[in-house]
DNA sequence: TCCGTCATGTCAATAGTTTGACACATCGTC
DNA sequence: GACGATGTGTCAAACTATTGACATGACGGA
């Protein structure tokens, strides 16, 4: 399948080009959604990654002991620990970021706007049909 | 990331209409691959599916062993077996791809032609682009 | 209030994948 | 013919991820 091959490819630019910094794509992804949207639970975190509770959670833990990643000792409502990224990772996130927007700007250097448009509509449009069907 | 999202939601979907057929992805991709190309190594067959070649013996084991695929017995010049499909390989191949194309028809219906041609168009080139810029 | 349901976090066990290494065989070059 | 480079298959170990299960705490309806 081409979005498969796709996809496949573009991850294995984005680990030659996060490996320097100690990072792996999943890693990276966490963090972004970390950034994104601070005091996430772990739970939330492993949901928007397509990966199992306990997968994410030894991701967190990994980040944690290099002191990237937060995690509040009081837990919540919902025996939730909010996860929030440390003055480091901040640093450390933008120039993966910088790195990986390089990888997406040289990806779609033959595409004009209007197609880069058009292929990110397209790709929404399929995602969100296919999420609305399931079962 | 879009691509990454609906890569994952598609496999998922694929997932779930393969399991009755006693299929996963890597299975179904690899004996589609045998479909197309006969007699290819397993070798190959792991580049193509951006996995490990070990990873792909394993699985090819197991569809020897569900009398799927076949492997020659006698060694190439290169000491490569070449595999096969087997009769009701195919029957079954048919029936997922039947499956997997409905899931696929699913996903592109809110796209004209015309859409959908661009879309392929435009992942053919981001891949394009991607695999030239290897290093 | 009580109980069923849901959601999170954690543990143990299992399966699947990758990494590293080795043996074997061919091709190209000298 | 000899040698290194390349390609394939296979083994063992390490790592990663998933499945299944359990305890804890909050919400909602009878």
């Amino acid at each position: 399948m081409l979005i498969k091959e796709t996809q496949a490819v573009l991850h294995q630019r984005m680990d030659e080009v996060l490996r320097p910094l100690g990072l792996n794509v999943a890693q990276y992804a966490c963090l972004r959604a970390l950034h994104d949207s601070p005091g996430i639970t772990s739970s939330e975190l492993a949901r928007r990654a397509f990966v199992s509770r306990q997968s994410m959670n030894v991701l967190l833990q990994g980040l944690v002991q290099r002191g990237l990643v937060e995690r509040s000792d009081q837990p919540g409502p919902r025996r939730e620990l909010a996860a929030s990224l440390s003055g480091p990772a901040v640093a450390l996130l933008d120039e993966a970021h910088g790195q990986v927007a390089g990888i997406v700007n040289r990806m779609t250097e033959k595409l004009d706007g209007e197609r880069l448009v058009q292929l990110r509509d397209s790709l929404a449009a399929c995602r969100d049909t296919l999420t609305a069907s399931e079962g």
